[in-house]
DNA sequence: AGCTGAAGAAAGGTTTTGCG
DNA sequence: CGCAAAACCTTTCTTCAGCT
């Protein structure tokens, strides 16, 4: 700026109101590039997204029908399955997922398109709820509702229609002992899980500064620093990155889905 | 930047189930 | 049937995400 203002009196612009009205541009701006200049960049965040390696390997071992399915009986395969890919594909928090209704998925028609759209609803379930730890919605406008794919809608179907325990209880996820999933239980499967990954998808944690993950059924005996099991929360960064991705690839249907996004609740990596 | 509630870790317990 | 393992849960305490 000083340096522009002293080009243009020596360039010989001496008319003083002249260079005073350029001046006078200059600055304006100048203060309005001074708003859009980029945010600093924050120091580098550890990376919370899991290797592609674990999440290829996390599906094998949720599949129902895989070898490597560590769960025994097939209402509990299901239901983790279910439980998996909610975290993995909507990257719901733990307690949302065990706040859900078994009858959480609506459809409504679109009545422009004349076509069927569906849609999940993360709500509180009223009602009476026996865990000596309550999940609950971290705030109000946690209230959202998230488009689904039809694939979605028919896992849900499948595990509600054959495989869900009858309860008592409106919620999804119930346990053998015909009540709402306890939130640790969660911790449990997701630990299974992650004992049930091959040496190389440990590996790949490792490298990330993850804890010697111990092989299935072994306690774990090494003490370096760092995280053993995978969490939904982990589910939850790798979502945000898998989220982007199916909007781009649903074509026409982004414009509903970004309709049912709450913008205010976008996730955050 | 501070705060609040959810997530996570650890330890340890009971109930249920698959399978020999 | 019997038993070991799986499934599930409580309790306490610490850490962390993300809201305001």
């Amino acid at each position: 700026m000083r340096f522009v203002t002293d080009v243009l009196r020596h360039l010989g612009v001496d008319e003083a109101d002249e260079v005073q009205r350029l001046e006078a541009r200059l600055t304006r701006i100048e203060a309005l590039y001074s708003q859009i200049a980029p945010k600093k960049k924050k120091a580098a965040a550890p990376i919370r997204a899991l290797p592609a390696i674990v999440v290829e390997e996390l599906y094998e071992i949720f599949d129902p029908l895989s070898q490597r399915n560590p769960f025994k009986t097939v209402q509990i395969r299901s239901r983790n399955y279910l439980l998996f890919i909610l975290y993995l594909h909507l990257g719901l928090r733990r307690g949302e997922a065990l706040l859900l209704s078994a009858s959480a998925i609506r459809s409504d028609y679109d009545l422009i398109t004349g076509r069927e759209y569906r849609w999940i609803n993360v709500t509180t379930l009223e009602g009476e709820d026996p865990r000596y730890l309550q999940p609950a919605l971290k705030t109000e406008q946690s209230q959202r509702q998230l488009p689904v794919t039809p694939e979605l809608v028919a896992l849900f179907d499948n595990y509600v229609g054959n495989y869900r325990i009858h309860s008592k209880y409106g919620h999804l996820f119930i346990s053998q002992k015909k009540t709402p999933l306890a939130l640790q239980t969660v911790n449990d499967i997701f630990n299974v899980a992650t004992t049930s990954l091959s040496p190389a998808a440990k590996a790949a944690l490792e490298v990330r500064g993850w804890a010697k993950i111990p092989a299935r059924g072994k306690g774990s005996q090494d003490e370096r620093e760092g995280k053993r099991w995978i969490s939904p929360h982990d589910l939850r960064h790798t979502a945000a990155v898998l989220r982007l991705k199916r909007f781009v690839d649903s074509g026409d249907e982004m414009e509903k889905a970004i309709g049912k996004l709450d913008t205010r609740n976008n996730l955050s990596l």
